[in-house]
DNA sequence: CGGAATCCATGTCGATACTG
DNA sequence: CAGTATCGACATGGATTCCG
């Protein structure tokens, strides 16, 4: 990665309307199934059902719901089969592919820093109970 | 940034509860105001009312409890110095710092994709509009 | 199989009022 | 100034049922 960044950065700090854009862009993936949709769907295609299965504790309305709205975003394209039975595809765009990356990095910093932050949870709620 | 990704990539996308945990984190910054504090913080300290009008719309009771869950995460920092009238400092953690990073690069994918995605949003509306 | 529709529990958030 | 407390509106998400 390692985009150029001291122009963005600047626009992506200061501009009035752009922390909002940008806010909401990370709202919209932060919605607790698009990242896990978006990372299976990074390697190949699925199936609906598919999906529900590997993902696991998701319902099948959230899984409907969360998938829509990425197309509606137009990051997954969705391929009918008009078979018996029936059979939908969900796929990647580009903008999705794109938005891969992203969150791979910001899953990087997951995954390192799991330990510092459940130590800084437990350190903060033996502080905070200790007290009570 | 461009970290060494073949061997976190595997564990990201393959780990039983790796996703999970990964997905946890962004959820916990993708909370509408999280990514807003890093954002203005990422420059400098600042005070409780300082960050509440730089953001704007955000009501005093959630920029409240979003500087608390980031302490507790131990993404910022809480200094309270009890003078009159008292006064309270908020400060990036090193771990809210390298945070900062993947936010930023999230933040310039949202910036450089703003424009397709709403795109993508009206195409779909439209075809949507249509059918009703 | 893939979804839509309904119902219901919980969580989130803002407005308001009060405290040190 | 920097909170806490309480309330009610609203959104989110799960379980269930029905449909093509």
């Amino acid at each position: 990665m390692n985009v150029t960044d001291t122009a963005l950065d600047a626009a992506v700090a200061h501009r009035p309307g752009a922390c909002l854009k940008v806010s909401q862009a990370i709202g919209r993936i932060g919605d607790k199934w698009t990242v896990m949709v978006i990372v299976l769907l990074r390697r190949r295609g699925h199936r609906f059902n598919e999906l529900k299965r590997e993902i696991g504790g998701i319902s099948q309305r959230m899984l409907t719901l969360t998938l829509r709205n990425m197309e509606r975003d137009g990051l997954v394209t969705r391929t009918v089969t008009p078979s018996i039975p029936p059979r939908v595809d969900y796929e990647l765009t580009d903008i999705g592919q794109s938005l891969a990356e992203p969150v791979k990095v910001l899953g990087e910093w997951a995954f390192k820093n799991l330990e510092r932050i459940a130590a800084a949870q437990a350190a903060y709620d033996a502080r905070t109970d200790e007290k009570a």
